[in-house]
Order: C-alpha cells, then sequence, then structure tokens
DNA sequence: GCCACTGTTAGCAT
DNA sequence: CATGCTAACAGTGG
C-alpha cells in the first residue's frame, strides 16, 4: 500500500508533529519486525531529541541526536501515526514511542508484518547499505539521467519501474498509473524507447506523484496517513483496479495481465505493444 | 472449509 | 547480472 506519496504524506505529517521532542520510552511489542538490529538496542533511543525526518524511497528516516537513526518501511499495510496513549491498543500494533511533554504516542501498526524497523548509527555499515541499495529518488532525478538510465536495460517497464535498487518509490499502484498515463506498454523493453517516450515516462512519473501527494495518497484498504485520515487519489486512478471497466480516454475496457506474479492494469488502446502503433 | 487475492521485499534458483 | 518464483504474514471475499 504505501508507496511514495503515501509515506511522503506520512513524514510531513509526522514532521510537523514530532520533530524537536524528547524520546521518553521504547515499547517493543513484536520482536520479530526488527532487521539488522538487536531489537534491545532500539532502547538506545530513550533520552534522544529527534532532529529531522524525511523520505528516501518508501523509507521513512527518523534521524536522532548522537548520530542515531531509525528506519521504518510500512511493507504493504504499516501504518505510523501519533495518537493519544488512552486509545486501546490492538494485536497488530509492535512499536510505540512516547515523549518527554507531549501528550501523544507514536504507534507503528502493521497486520501482514511485512514492514520493519532498523536502528543504526549513521556511520555503520549496513544501515547505509540498506539506504544506499535504493535507485535516484524519481521526483529529483534529471531529465538527462533518466534517459540514460533506462536506455541502458533490456527488462519489462514494469519490472523496473517496481525495482527499488533502479528507481526508489513506485510500487504497483503508481507504476500501473504513471504507464497509463505515459501511454505505454507495461512489457516494453526499457531499451525499445525512443528519447520522447522516454521523456513522456518521466512527466507522467512527475505529474502523476506530485498530484497524489496533494491528494494526500491513496486508500484502497488499510492506508491512512499520520493523523489516520485517509487519502483521495484512489477516486482519480485510471487503470488500478479497474479491469473490465471503460478506459476514461477512449472508452475500451481496461485489462488486467499478470507480469511477475502480480497485477498489471493497463488500456489496451492508449498503451500498445506493437511499435508500429506507437509514437 | 478451501482457495485466490492483496498496495512489499529478500533470498534463492535458474 | 537478469529474471522469476517463493516465503514471510494476516485478512477478506467467493
Amino acid at each position: 500500500m504505501p508507496e511514495l506519496p503515501e509515506v511522503e504524506t506520512i513524514v510531513r505529517g509526522l514532521s510537523n508533529i514530532l520533530k524537536g521532542l524528547e524520546i521518553a520510552t521504547v515499547r517493543l511489542l513484536c520482536p520479530k519486525i526488527y532487521k539488522d538490529v538487536d531489537p534491545s538496542d532500539i532502547k538506545r533511543m530513550v533520552g534522544k531529541k529527534i532532529i529531522n525526518i524525511r523520505r528516501r524511497g518508501k523509507m521513512i528516516i527518523l534521524d536522532c541526536e548522537g548520530n542515531l537513526t531509525l528506519l521504518i518501511h510500512l511493507g504493504m499495510t504499516g501504518q505510523l501515526y501519533c495518537i493519544l496513549p488512552d486509545h486501546p491498543i490492538d494485536k497488530h500494533t509492535h512499536f510505540l514511542l512516547d515523549f518527554v511533554d507531549f501528550p501523544q504516542e507514536l504507534r507503528f501498526r502493521d497486520v501482514r508484518k511485512f514492514g520493519f524497523l532498523s536502528c543504526f548509527f549513521a556511520d555503520q555499515a549496513f544501515g547505509l547499505n540498506r539506504l544506499s541499495r535504493l535507485g535516484p529518488e524519481p521526483l529529483e532525478i534529471k531529465s538527462s539521467d533518466f534517459v540514460s538510465l533506462f536506455k541502458r536495460h533490456k527488462a519489462r517497464l514494469k519490472n523496473l519501474l517496481l525495482d527499488q535498487t533502479f528507481i526508489a518509490g513506485l510500487g504497483n499502484i503508481y507504476a500501473d498509473e504513471i504507464l497509463f498515463h505515459a501511454k505505454l506498454h507495461p512489457l516494453l523493453p526499457a531499451h525499445s524507447l525512443g528519447e520522447l517516450e522516454l521523456r513522456r515516462l518521466l512527466n507522467a512519473i512527475r505529474k502523476v506523484l506530485n498530484q497524489a501527494i496533494e491528494l494526500k495518497g491513496s486508500s484502497i484498504r488499510d492506508y491512512r496517513d499520520s493523523k489516520s485520515q485517509k487519502g483521495r487519489f484512489q477516486g482519480y486512478h485510471r487503470v488500478y483496479g479497474k479491469e473490465f471497466c471503460p478506459c476514461s480516454v477512449c472508452g475500451q475496457k481496461i485489462v488486467r495481465i499478470r507480469i511477475n506474479g502480480r497485477s498489471s492494469f493497463f488500456c489496451p488502446d492508449c498503451q500498445p505493444f506493437a511499435i508500429k502503433s506507437r509514437k
């Protein structure tokens, strides 16, 4: 669920609330969700202030005093939000922070437990690796870099867009929406695209992501922002989840295929595969 | 009850 | 290195 726009929304919301707060207590309710770190080491955050909150790809990064960094990935069903501590804690809540002189606590809740937390000193190798494995930010990459990046690869567009080491932050929903706006078939080999098509693709990435961020992301089922609010971009999906629906541009029925075990939705008329019907 | 499906990623085999 | 399958997990809907 949470892809770049959802994570960005959460980070912006939490940044307003948490920046500068001192961590009073750390509660670890599920030992399995920690990666690359001994869960008890997370307690080193107690007494530290949160300096900054930022996003990289789909990762949420809390920079704390003492060069300590907390990394949170929401997986498919993760939620990260502030709430008053008298709200009941259900069995899917795995991590809590509370703060000095602040009434709310920060909760991490994740039904499927595909999300994870990690904690490291800024100079520690594994932390650098987990972040440094990520490809460029789709809203920051220069047009010329984007074009040369794709030209070098022969994999199919949909796979590349989902590959976090290639470009960071896109997931199944936004990859499909982006390809629709770019009028490109998801199975096209990247290196078969012309320069114009690649620029169209980058423009679609910027347009779709920025609009989704404005609307605070897409809520299909679980996604909520830092104040437990739903996003509104799901009302603007053109292809994702729209199998058999008429295309909003041409009226043709949207189709669904499987690419690497995952659903891909597209319009067969607006996103042709045959080279001669493109351009 | 069973089976298929779900917005992610890492790890492994080919 | 690229590609493709599976598992990790829990819930929902047919």
